[in-house]
DNA sequence: GATTAGCACTCATGCAAAGAGAGTGCTAAC
DNA sequence: GTTAGCACTCTCTTTGCATGAGTGCTAATC
């Protein structure tokens, strides 16, 4: 059978009824609406064949048609209309992000906050993993009598610190020739291989030698690979959990509840996000590979850090959603972020 | 009318049965359950006195009867046996807390999700308020060519750094005078006291008139403040809120949403806890202040950082729940909470 | 051949009635 | 003071029934 064009009509304006009203259309109301000159009866032909064809289904005989995943695949694959934002919603979502500015991780946290309050979805979005970043500089810094700071800086300049505390003393010289003896050996490394055993080995045997150190490196090597591993991971905020419940979808204990757990499961959906292709990506309800996903829609797009890191960002939520306006706020918020966080470089000393 | 021995066994096994059960109970089934040898018309009297007396409530005229809020606040103030906790329960929660030993707010959000764990409630710990902290040092490190680190540490030995992103570059010996400047202006004084804007104008006077770094303080000095701001602020972890589904007083859906969205208040669930007293601070319903929580008791208490600095920890649940375990239960978390947190400072430098 | 009117049929929904079950309150007897 | 007995109340579940929305099919119409 084929689609015809007037099949394509009756199949969009289901879609669109459906999207803005979550109920079944029938075919009376359906012919009022159109405008086609069609009555009932021939668009309930024409709904069969729908149906037949897979895009359309009943909840039960006497019930309108709703569209399926394949229905709503292919609008967003040729039916759906593209519209740019309107440039009032540009410049506010630009100046919200821009509230924080030099706080990377602040700034994509507002962009998952951002994405949920204007979807009406539960938003997320995964801070970049930095993989293959280089590293600048160590600096240990004194607190108090057992307790000193360990600040790890990349050459991306992420920045992290840790509070060490030891079980013996120390001395301030010590720690400043340490500093630098750390630098000096691991500076232009990758975080991750810095992991690998012999690499530490040499080093520690190194340092300990030198400054006969060899009590305050058992205390402070765990705690150094410890927080090399901690500025590996990556977060994930996500925003609007609360949303599902004025979804009529979610209009029911036990599908809400399944829900936020799943979604509490903040590895399981991190692994999920990970395996994705970057760009924007959309993957409706059953071509979800997670079970409990099944009835759900995922649409993801990836930002860029100098870039260089990919973070990503998203919106999950029923497969009855606006995928047009989702998509061009996704990819609006994506490409945003990573012009944000492009290095300019371009101004150089001047006072 | 008096509350006899009699009636306060039939009220204890009322509030034991329905804190398990969440059922209301009825007076022939207490009677076989109770074991007094006295009949089911007897507790019928007995009960209908002790809702006379406020104890006692009725869903419906043919109901069983359920424990009031009085009930509960009566068994918490006298009726309740207090049991410490099992020994390898107190092992086992003390294994899991040190597991982040030198990371602060990592050992205080674990604190919840270990509490939420135990009591299948949503539990929440806040971070301490540190008010009257002194700022030990300020240093700036550089990054790359507009990027520095401003890293500040406090005589408790919080750090805290924040990445500025500078406008125009900097000259980094600058940078290490302008480090060791501000530590000489601000050690010693509170965080708190810093906000006020002469103390500010004077040091930025001081250093601009020094250095002609007048372009650079324009980007650095909102930072400063603004991270020092952040420094005041406190942290609020909450745990186990899908555990709601678990409770039947929320196998409703709008109870279930009004909580969660309740819940997701962070900034107005603080001030709640900011406003209760010290120690282990029960309140059951009616007598939360606050309209959404009259269905919800309560259990919060206190621990502290290095003797000084209070943080608070606690669990919020339906009123009927194990109040014996759950006070238990927070006051051997908040105590260990202490301990852990309390600089020993009894080693000291050795090699 | 496509379209349409008409009609029988299906199913969800809402409502009322009926019966079962749990539990109370009261009275009268012990 | 305690208890047995009984009428009464209220919830909950089941059943039947009417309603309405919508379909599928057939036969007539364009």
């Amino acid at each position: 059978m084929e689609l015809t064009e007037r099949k394509l009509k009756i199949l969009q304006a289901i879609i669109d009824d459906f999207v803005f009203s979550a109920e079944p259309i029938g075919s009376r109301t359906l012919s009022k609406k159109l405008d086609l000159g069609i009555s009932p009866a021939t668009i309930r032909n024409e709904m069969a064949d729908l149906e037949e064809m897979g895009y359309l289904t009943h909840p039960h005989t006497s019930a309108g048609r709703t569209p399926s995943d394949k229905a709503y695949r292919l609008y967003v694959d040729t039916l759906m209309e593209r519209h740019p934002l309107p440039v009032e919603e540009q410049t506010a979502i630009r100046t919200r992000l821009n509230e924080n500015f030099n706080e990377l991780n602040k700034t994509i946290e507002k962009a998952a906050t951002l994405l949920s309050e204007i979807t009406n979805l539960t938003a997320f979005a995964l801070t970049p993993k930095e993989d293959n970043n280089q590293l600048k500089y160590i600096n240990l810094l004194p607190v108090d009598k057992t307790s000193v700071v360990l600040m790890i800086v990349t050459e991306s300049g992420k920045v992290s610190n840790t509070v060490i505390r030891l079980r013996s003393g120390y001395d301030q010289r010590k720690l400043e020739i340490l500093s630098k003896m750390l630098t000096y050996n691991y500076r232009g490394r990758e975080l991750s291989s810095i992991q690998t055993i012999d690499l530490v080995k040499k080093v520690e045997a190194d340092i300990a030698a030198l400054s006969a150190m060899s009590g305050f490196m058992e205390n402070f090597m765990p705690e150094f690979l410890r927080t090399l591993e901690k500025m590996l991971d990556t977060e994930l905020y996500m925003e609007g959990l609360t949303n599902i419940f004025d979804i009529p979808e979610y209009n029911d204990l036990d599908k809400a509840r399944m829900f936020l757990k799943m979604m509490k499961q903040k590895d399981r959906f991190t692994e999920v996000l990970d395996n994705r292709a970057d760009g924007v990506i959309i993957t409706i309800g059953e071509e979800n590979t997670d079970e409990e996903m099944k009835d759900c829609s995922l649409i993801t797009a990836t930002y860029r850090v100098n870039g260089k890191f990919i973070g990503k960002l998203g919106v999950i939520g029923p497969t009855r959603m606006k995928y047009d306006e989702v998509i061009s706020l996704v990819e609006f918020m994506t490409d945003n972020l990573s012009n944000t966080f492009q290095i300019t470089g371009d101004t150089d000393s001047e006072e």
